[in-house]
DNA sequence: CTGACCATAATTATCTATAATAAGAGGAAC
DNA sequence: GTTCCTCTTATTATAGATAATTATGGTCAG
């Protein structure tokens, strides 16, 4: 649906969400965010409703939206779901995934290895761990996985960022070089602890 | 977000979906919805919105809102992702369920058993699983699978139909007994089953 | 402390503009 | 002469802007 406005409000508001540049339990009002983007509040609202929808935002009838809570229940719920249903993505990415596929995601784990600071490490992360599960070429489930990782890298923002240093990540190693053997189990034994490590 | 008018629009636009009143790949008219329930199009884009948050309708820019198509890729799609977060939630439900959530779950499983036809059956069977599932606690994990599970609805709807009769669902009663002994596995292990079958 | 009034912000309606689709007319090829 | 293709135009629908309404929260007076 969401127009072109739309859109783009609702990535800038995601990213700042994301980043934490917009606060957990902070206000979001369609009238300031309207002015900001020089629209009127219509494509704001449809901004928020998507946010809400993707979990990035909460509201309450009449009372307003605002960014969604951020609290360590979540956390562990987001980190079981993450593990139930990337475990079960590549699966099914391992057995379809063609050397190019591999030689992809290869790519994509260098340049996330050679990130100079936490905003850019933590997109290309995120490119890698698209790029090791797309395969399976189930959307559905894609998508699903995609929500889930923009609450674990909201999590990451809040609690990594000052740590952050520029690191190699054997993991990731591991995962490529599996599923370049067709090692399925292999694969998700190591995503399996390494979702667990990484939050 | 979603004010009355948008909600309600939005709970019985979902009910058609489901139960195949509207067809899948449907084209869904802002204007002429907006009509039928005598208001203007504005609260109809919000239910647009959510439809498609929730899986049930899918849109172009400019091109408008449909019902999101049935294909079998998407069947087994939804049946995977089931399985792995059902049992996912029914680990932790089983964990932490009082004695008195598992009456509640026996007393909405004889409801299910004692339905007359099948959309009634197919609301009672949901009231069901998300019973026996509650106990978890875990807000998003339940809202995935609510949706998980409207989209099953539809295709029992769309290919079952027909065929329903009335029966006691023996795995519903395994479920409840291993609840009640606090057998995790044997819990898990039928609902894998379960949703293998069903649908 | 209670109740009413005012201010602020969300929700919905109405109106306008822009994009897409369908229909019809004109022309070219067979 | 008929048919098919294309370009133009008209209709329809979505997206967005502006305006009006309604609800909520706070404040001040009684």
């Amino acid at each position: 649906m969401g127009g072109a406005i739309s859109d783009a409000i609702y990535g800038a508001l995601r990213k700042q969400i994301i980043t934490g540049e917009l606060a957990p339990g902070e206000k979001l009002r369609q009238d300031h965010i309207a002015k900001s983007f020089e629209t009127s509040h219509v494509p704001v609202r449809e901004a928020f409703l998507r946010l809400e929808a993707h979990g990035l935002a909460v509201s309450e009838p009449r009372r307003g939206t605002r960014v969604a809570a951020l609290n360590p229940s979540e956390t562990s719920e987001v980190i079981e779901m993450r593990i139930a249903l990337e475990t079960l993505a590549l699966r099914h990415a391992v057995q379809k995934c063609t050397l190019a596929d591999a030689q992809k995601a290869d790519v994509a784990r260098r340049l996330c290895d050679e990130s100079a600071d936490m905003p850019e490490w933590e997109t290309r992360n995120r490119a890698f761990h698209r790029m090791i599960l797309a395969p399976c070429a189930m959307p559905r489930l894609l998508g699903t996985i995609d929500d889930l990782q923009a609450a674990s890298a909201r999590y990451l923002f809040a609690n990594w960022q000052s740590k952050w240093t520029p690191r190699e990540d054997p993991d990731h190693a591991a995962i490529v070089v599996a599923m370049k053997r067709r090692d399925a189990e292999t694969a998700v034994e190591v995503l399996r602890r390494h979702i667990r490590r990484v939050l």
